[in-house]
DNA sequence: CTAAACTCCGGAGTCGAGTACGGAGTCAAG
DNA sequence: CTTGACTCCGTACTCGACTCCGGAGTTTAG
């Protein structure tokens, strides 16, 4: 996979605008290769790797920051940050999965309930989700 | 709990920022009380309620505007739209879970192999994330 | 009665995450 | 060799969700 895409192949490929790809740059979470003078950059299959690990991350919930700092763990030098930042994360995902599935539940409730429903004058969901914020 | 709140007696309980509630009301997602003139508003307990499930709802992933609808739904005249957005809803939390439970699953794998780990050089987050964007 | 704290209001500013623009350069097909 | 598509680059704009500002009015503790 020697760099053979220009930044229009990596967005394409990724599924992202070129203005992202370049963002990306710019944030430094992505690699710019080095322009040869009066050329076009070329980019290797590993760009497009990169940016689809950054939208999977954001999808579920990591911002652009936190994508960065997740990004710095492949360094073998920081397996102890990793190990902390990825507890952290595990944590906070295990909570969400939590709320989430609470969610779930009441949303079930509120569609069975509104199945035969009998005439009840405030959701169920909003009832349900008032308490303990 | 007739009106006995003002504006900042809601923000604190609420937890938020006066502003917001001011920001909320603007978006039409929270009332806001005539204001008797030449004085001050005041907000029945029922706000806070209502500022409390719209930040829970936002934490588990609902804009403003998705919590717009969601608050139409206490409206019992439209509990047909009512089902129809729990259920699309419905879908879309359960597909959350879904991608929460992969991840902890990865992060949980990363915090074992960081802990007796030999010499992996890529981060195994970034190596299972990359792939099926 | 006064000073501090709070409310009111509209508008401007901020932050994250892009998206658009526009002029200049470059590349690939015909 | 030209034409059309693409790249480069910086700047500016957008959108959601706030947050801050500042001058005027109001309420409350002392």
């Amino acid at each position: 996979m020697s760099p053979n895409l220009t930044i229009g192949g990596v967005a394409k490929a990724a599924g992202v605008n070129v203005e992202t790809i370049r963002y990306y740059q710019r944030l430094q979470i992505l690699e710019e290769p080095a322009k040869p003078l009066g050329g076009v950059r070329r980019y290797a299959d590993v760009a497009v790797t990169r940016v689809q690990f950054i939208k999977r991350a954001q999808e579920l919930g990591f911002s652009l920051a936190e994508i960065q700092r997740l990004l710095r763990l492949g360094d073998p030098q920081s397996c102890g940050e990793a190990r902390a930042l990825a507890s952290e994360k595990l944590a906070l995902v295990e909570s969400r999965v939590a709320d989430l599935q609470r969610l779930r539940g009441v949303l079930k409730e509120l569609i069975g309930r509104c199945d035969q429903r009998r005439g009840k004058v405030t959701c169920p969901i909003i009832e349900s989700l008032a308490q303990r914020g």
